[in-house]
DNA sequence: CCTATATTTCGCCATATAACGAATTATATT
DNA sequence: AATATAATTCGTTATATGGCGAAATATAGG
């Protein structure tokens, strides 16, 4: 039941389901998904925390970067159906659509350029 | 997206999980709810509204009795993507099979000495 | 009508959670 | 080493949420 409910509860957060949803795309920086919440740094890192302690999301580091991605099929049925059913459900969402449209102009940014811009 | 919202909020309380696997062996009143949550009458009402509002139930009034049903295949695919999420993620649970197991027991009791248990 | 019963709503309280800024940690550069 | 940068952790605050008992509402029976 604590699995289920770890996920139930990391998917009770709206940011949380966009930050799920831009990740769809392919995998992106926290600078990017900090960029995109327009959240603080802080903030956003507790939520990527979060999805990461649930199953819902991997990270992996490069340098000062890290790096999440969805996690593989690989991972539990739980997890799995659950981001079927979340993903699924989203995917013609207006608010969704948004995120993605804006994804896609943030993405042409220079990495290394966008990141500086995150400051504390 | 807030239909998806209020379905992952509504499943973020365990025992609101509870209650929605109680119910897929058929209807319940909400006191013999109350009597496998082992809550109070007035949260586990509110619990239920909750559900309600989020569309995973269905609720009939029979004269002073309320009875809740899981939602009928007919609601929308996100819901019935969700529930089909919970149901097959926790049917092996072991929490959920002690609940299962007591309310086998409970339902032997006859409804109306059940419910005239329940006081305020 | 009055009384009893089942359920919901309301008000309160304790706890959990989302948000922020500051401090800390990890990494890179000079 | 000192400095800069990206991300996380920590501490604080405002808000949300789960729980309860009391009050209110709906229904049934005498």
């Amino acid at each position: 039941m604590r699995e289920i409910m770890n996920i139930t509860k990391a998917l009770s957060d709206a940011s949380r389901v966009r930050a799920l949803m831009l990740l769809t795309d392919g995998p992106l920086c926290v600078c990017q998904i900090i960029a995109m919440l327009g959240l603080a740094p802080s903030t956003t890192s507790k939520h990527m925390s979060i999805l990461r302690q649930a199953g819902l999301v991997e990270a992996t580091k490069e340098g000062r970067w890290m790096h999440y991605r969805l996690a593989p099929k690989t991972v539990s049925k739980q997890v799995r159906q659950a981001l079927g059913w979340v993903v699924s459900g989203l995917e013609d969402d207006p608010q969704i659509r948004r995120d993605k449209s804006k994804l896609k102009k943030l993405i042409k940014v220079d990495k290394e350029a966008l990141c500086r811009k995150q400051r504390n």
